[in-house]
DNA sequence: CGGCATCCCCGAGGATACTG
DNA sequence: CAGTATCCTCGGGGATGCCG
């Protein structure tokens, strides 16, 4: 978010996993906002697997959103190389959505999230 | 978000693993709506690790937020059952923050995503 | 069928000032 | 020091209409 530039002081450069608070969160803040579209996470669970599907069939699939919202969540995903896009150009067109390796790789870390969410019930905590 | 009632058809009733695609999305847009407050996050990561911190030690620790968001981020929180909270009746006041221990099962689902998100390099993807 | 453009609403989040 | 109250801005997202 705003100033990721509080460098670190002296770190061997090349090992992924040296993180300020303030650069981790800044790294999951990028991830959770390429999810954060009010249909990404919809859109996500409907192509995870390797399922391929057409605007019209996302369109029915998540009868709420409108067809500017699903256009602009899925060209959001694309741009962030979570999805990819076919246009066939037949008439009538035909444009088709999958995931990415990349995209498909998220599945786990979103599971892990779901699962958290889920473990809420015995949430005693550390008072 | 919008319409979680879209029933699931024959479920075995008990197994908490059985999602639809809405569903599961809702689930995880549920943990990504606790986690979506613009400080949230970097509050998390100085509270990681058993950190307790009193709220100016926060305040200080993220020049950017306003005392009002930060308060307003840290409620939001505690009600959510993330961090615990805590006032000494003392005079000038103190209240500390630290986190539950369901909060703090957070970190490693936190750590998938932003495992994934450093993932990104290679993003060939499955065009 | 799929997509872009326009207008509008609403709420998250920021600035500031005040209180106990 | 910690928290509250008020006002304002900004942009995400909904509705609708037109195009290839």
């Amino acid at each position: 978010m705003a100033r990721t530039n509080e460098k670190v002081g002296s770190l061997p450069v090349g090992e992924p996993a040296a993180h300020t608070p303030a650069s981790a969160a800044a790294g999951i803040a990028g991830a959770i906002g390429m999810l954060e579209g009010r249909w990404k996470l919809e859109i996500l669970f409907h192509l995870f697997g390797g399922q391929v599907r057409r605007f019209s069939e996302l369109e029915r699939a998540i009868p709420a959103v409108s067809q500017k919202m699903l256009i602009q969540q899925l060209r959001q995903l694309e741009q962030d190389g979570i999805v990819a896009r076919r246009v066939y150009p037949e008439v009538p067109p035909r444009v088709e959505y999958w995931l990415t390796d990349w995209g498909q790789s998220l599945c786990p870390a979103l599971d892990a999230l779901l699962q958290w969410a889920e473990r809420r019930e015995g949430r005693a905590g550390a008072g």
